[in-house]
DNA sequence: CACCCGATTATCT
DNA sequence: GATAATCGGGTGT
């Protein structure tokens, strides 16, 4: 399938995380492809987002952000778990990124099962953290370019998604700047997070 | 170098 | 609902 080309990024960062609904994330890993379709997204922005990372300007930490559209921000949250952003903004002045907070597994979900340790179908690919684990993302990741055929992370055209099935809210897990309801997600999708049954 | 705090999750009550 | 687990990075001394 065909893989998503830069321009597909160079877009305000809650554009993209809209149009990132029904894309495809790949993964080839030891010569076996997982394949997950991304069904929840999050946008944070530069310079008017306080929550972003990018607020703080530029650093070692985030300057992911700040390169070019199209590659991995990978990061480490509370410590512990892992999280997965595809960069995304305008203008070269700006800085952003996308972050996936869950995928439908579509193909590989053995693997996925077993890098997470779980078996529940919905758990698997459930939640920012548990994406990075169940493709095996890890902090080496960061920077790789997605937009390339060479790479083993990328984002590929996938179905597309009616716009009424499209909802957005306020960010999880964030305080600030609550009036950016910049959290996309497919209506009645059982991978979106915060559903009160597994 | 010490301190503080999270773009989270699993496991309790 | 509440909370512990756990650590890299940013900030200030």
């Amino acid at each position: 399938m065909k893989i998503l080309a830069k321009q597909f990024y160079n877009h305000a960062t809650d554009v993209v995380a809209k149009k990132l609904l029904g894309k495809f994330l790949v993964r080839n890993i030891h010569d076996q492809l997982l394949i997950g379709m991304i069904v929840e997204t999050e946008a944070y922005g530069y310079p008017d987002d306080p929550a972003g990372h990018a607020y703080i300007g530029l650093t070692k930490r985030n300057s992911a952000l700040f390169g070019p559209v199209g590659r991995a921000y990978i990061y480490k949250s509370y410590g512990i778990h892992t999280c997965f952003d595809i960069v995304g903004y305008k203008q070269s002045a700006q800085a952003g990124g996308i972050l996936i907070r869950a995928v439908e597994p579509i193909q590989g979900i053995e693997l996925m099962q077993k890098f997470r340790g779980v078996t529940n179908e919905i758990q698997v690919t459930s939640g920012p953290g548990n994406v990075c684990k169940a493709f095996h993302i890890t902090l080496h990741d960061n920077h790789k370019d997605l937009t390339e055929s060479t790479s083993d992370i990328t984002i590929v055209q996938g179905i597309s998604i009616k716009k009424d099935a499209v909802m957005n809210s306020a960010r999880v897990g964030i305080s600030k700047a609550r009036h950016l309801l910049w959290r996309f997600y497919i209506k009645g999708n059982k991978w979106v997070t915060n559903h009160p049954k597994y």
